[in-house]
DNA sequence: CGCGGCCTTGAGAAATGTCAACTTACGTGG
DNA sequence: CCACGTAAGTTGACATTTCTCAAGGCCGCG
């Protein structure tokens, strides 16, 4: 292991914590296309208003970081648009991806007030902002809502648990497959399934997120697309042969 | 990687899904010695009979597995003595354990109605059980409750997290020590800060919860044996040199 | 006393990381 | 529109960590 492992990330910083407002960032909860995926779900129809009421629409250029590591956790978000990194990194530049957040996904599960992790915009990323007071006291009157909630959390904990046997008990190869099938999976929920796949994160992404280096990452991707199982393309893959990537996925 | 990882678990079936009951299983959680440091304590004194209506207090031999990936999630627990691991394992043998479970820790985080995980005794143990419907019905009337545990349910998200960025991260040994301190904080917030740290799980069960082998986490120890950094003593460690583990920790 | 389970240690193998060079893609300014 | 500069990705050669396999030690229990 290098002693200093110096890597640049090119980071914006998001202005005073808040970012810029968008144009586009007017339009009511009642409209929002993830809405049926995200939390929100939980309430009825004519409760959507009072999520509007305390509703804040922002836009994130991409490679903004709008969430610090051990920063109040003032704010909550649900992603409307765009790719969201989580990682924690260590004194010497290390950084450990714990996941990707997509559309419809609920930021803003803490414990003990601070957030116990960072976030930036992988690509351009637009943001429902509520204040921690606000929403809180929203899940106070809405059961359903703390129910869903809940739920949610608990979801993240099976897929936090899985990415534990991912990362501590697969092969580099297993890992990348995996990944590449759980990304086809989840974007499968909100559109379908396709053998496109969109890949806005890097491949340095990738291998923080898979406990790899990126040379790996990338010597993986470059065998499997020599034996076409995939086809790389622009930002994404193709896949070519599922039935290996699911065997590989095991190793 | 051995194609068959061939293991011996020497395991215990329980019997029924439900295990031998206790003569000390009559207790009343009014006086549970956990209640303070468990879910439990989100409900008033007055309120902990309608928890005695639904629990059954049972024991279970160490080595008992009581909870199967796979199996309907219809049951709850709480720890009330001893310690679990909780575990998925792959087809040919690999073995990630979660987490280890001590007196107070909560069992029934599920999505999708059923567990995605296993559970055994790893010493013997004693278990609040409850009937997930029952539960959920107490859960619906008492939202203090569900709220204490979805601020569990994130918790243990958090620390998930922290151990993804252990196992893909940190080298062995800093592995190794990040578990000798995160024990000794868990068991501090039960029983007051200690040089003493029993460990009850074996060195294979360490290795698979930190994604090595067990000769590397016998190798380590032995190290910081040798180091006069610590002393193994039957069950356990103590602590000789905390600053070196806290440093070696991090690597 | 002997057996089985767990732990330790050593030697060599394998997987993955490191370092360095090179290619490709893309946006910007001349 | 081209040329350049930068960031991202790829590839090769070599280093290192961790794993694998094998042997032996320790210890509690029948």
């Amino acid at each position: 292991m290098s002693l200093e492992n110096v890597r640049s990330f090119n980071l914006q910083r998001a202005e005073g914590g808040i970012c810029r407002t968008s144009g586009m960032s007017v339009a009511s909860c009642t409209r929002c296309k993830v809405r049926a995926l995200a939390i929100c779900d939980a309430l009825r129809p004519e409760e959507v208003n009072d999520l509007d009421e305390i509703v804040r629409h922002v836009s994130l250029d991409s490679r903004t970081t709008f969430i610090r590591e051990d920063d109040p956790a003032s704010v909550v978000y649900t992603i409307s648009d765009g790719t969201v990194r989580f990682y924690r990194m260590l004194a010497d530049g290390r950084r450990q991806i714990f996941g990707f957040g997509m559309p419809s996904d609920f930021i803003g599960l803490t414990s003990g007030g601070r957030f116990t992790f960072s976030a930036d915009a992988v690509t351009d990323v637009a943001l429902c902002r509520m204040e921690r007071g606000s929403f809180e006291r929203l899940l106070g009157e809405k059961p359903h809502l703390m129910h869903r909630l809940h739920d949610y959390a608990t979801h993240e904990l099976v897929l936090a648990q899985e990415q534990m046997l991912v990362i501590g008990r697969r092969t580099a190869a297993a890992r990348v497959c995996a990944f590449l099938l759980a990304m086809r999976d989840r974007l499968a929920r909100q559109r379908g399934p396709s053998v496109m796949l969109p890949l806005p994160m890097s491949r340095l992404d990738i291998a923080d997120y898979l406990g790899l280096t990126i040379e790996t990452v990338s010597r993986i991707f470059s065998k499997l697309a020599r034996e076409r199982v995939i086809l790389i393309i622009p930002d994404g893959i193709r896949f070519l042969d599922q039935e290996t990537i699911r065997r590989r996925a095991e190793d």
